[in-house]
DNA sequence: CTGCCTGTGTGTGTTTGCGAACATACTTAT
DNA sequence: ATAAGTATGTTCGCAAACACACACAGGCAG
């Protein structure tokens, strides 16, 4: 399935706000490009940017026992990274990174915090967004607790493509592992599986979504909670 | 009997506010009394009322697949319960029970609202605390994900104890369960192994904490993280 | 006193996932 | 061409937790 081209301004939350109340902040956005791997905060960091992805992917961690961390939230067009700017707070707790390289609007951290004070419709939008952060986050940990490796990779896959708007992404056994807080070799058992029965493809650091319906019946129930979330 | 202005007020969102500002709202709260068991909201409800605990402590669940549920959050008097009205939002994604008795103030949903929009010291406490439930739903959610079910009833119970005040409940090993999403025999053994080690006491539904220096150091780091939190 | 309900202790067999390897491939650099 | 690095496939033994089930004990109502 091939997914339509998208819009300059594919970011939801920019994409709320009026032509005018657009064209007064647009001065202090900045396009950038994310690239895989970059760290954009670590837990505890000062917030000096806020981020609102057009194409790229960003993944919001929590830390724990020094050597492991859990993905507990997926950032893509419908939101923003820096969020806890929003909430008066200068730091963020989450380590957070790029999942998947691609283009963002890029924001200084008193330029945020001024068209936040100024724009109710900006307000609005990222009280929505908070909304749903919280409630994916919830979900995920119950997720997390309660399905099957399998069940979450397949949520997993399904979330970024929804995120990402393509069915094929660059990503490792190893990488995915990381994110969803399981072995690398459980990864590949799950995969393999999904594999044999047509709903994925991938090689070397590939994947491709190929039967998106079949795997969302693969996938638990979290990703449809999710998703009429996204919907925003 | 009727004590309004000289009743402790014990919820550190409303200590926050000055003597003026508490004044103001005082007029629409009412003090309530939150009975163990009590469903708040149902997720998906409208907010009709919020809740500010003294002494009452309440849950926060996440439900999935109809039959099975996990507690994301635990407020206390350093919290609220429906926050999600200060996210512009009027339903709650969560299932809000009452796991501990006790008093609470409650206020309508349309006064808070004006309240909030009104007194900039009550949208920062609500804002600090947003921050703070996020951080601790995520912090339970890989929690959740990598500590056995030992270290999470430690933390759990230490938790409860900072927010109850007391070293003292009224619990099951079957409320326990659901909470922590396990089996009711996975609480008896972990439950069993602590009260071996003459940290803990109970039966029959009542719980004490007897070493809470040794509880700590059997629960994961994950308590640690959340304590400093719930100074502010 | 008796019976019933609730709460706790325990056991068996199964599943999921872990840690730690090792075995293959494919890709790139020398 | 060879070597080194990276990505995936697979295995073994083990621990945690599961589902299901039953035993027993405290406490309350009749």
């Amino acid at each position: 399935m091939l997914m339509k081209s998208r819009a300059p301004i594919a970011n939801s939350l920019l994409a709320a706000l009026s032509h005018a109340e657009f064209q007064r902040i647009l001065v202090d956005l900045t396009p950038v490009t994310l690239k895989f791997g970059e760290v954009l905060y670590e837990p505890g960091d000062a917030i000096n940017y806020v981020y609102f992805p057009n194409d790229a992917l960003i993944s919001l961690l929590t830390q724990v026992d020094q050597n492991s961390a859990l993905e507990v939230g997926m950032v893509g067009r419908e939101g923003m990274a820096g969020i806890a700017l929003a909430l008066d707070m200068g730091t963020t707790p989450f380590r957070t990174i790029v999942q998947g390289g691609g283009t963002a609007f890029r924001m200084e951290h008193a330029p945020f915090r001024n068209a936040l004070a100024r724009s109710l419709p900006l307000q609005h939008a990222v009280h929505l967004y908070l909304y749903a952060l919280l409630t994916q986050i919830a979900q995920t940990a119950a997720c997390n607790r309660f399905h099957v490796v399998e069940a979450r990779l397949a949520r997993w896959l399904l979330m970024t493509r929804d995120r990402a708007c393509s069915n094929h992404f660059q990503l490792t056994h190893e990488f995915l592992a990381h994110m969803l807080g399981v072995r690398r070799a459980g990864v590949t058992k799950a995969a393999y599986e999904l594999k044999n029965r047509q709903l994925i493809n991938y090689s070397r650091g590939h994947i491709e979504i190929i039967d998106a319906g079949g795997l969302e019946a693969a996938a638990c129930s979290c990703y449809e909670v999710g998703k009429t979330k996204l919907i925003s």
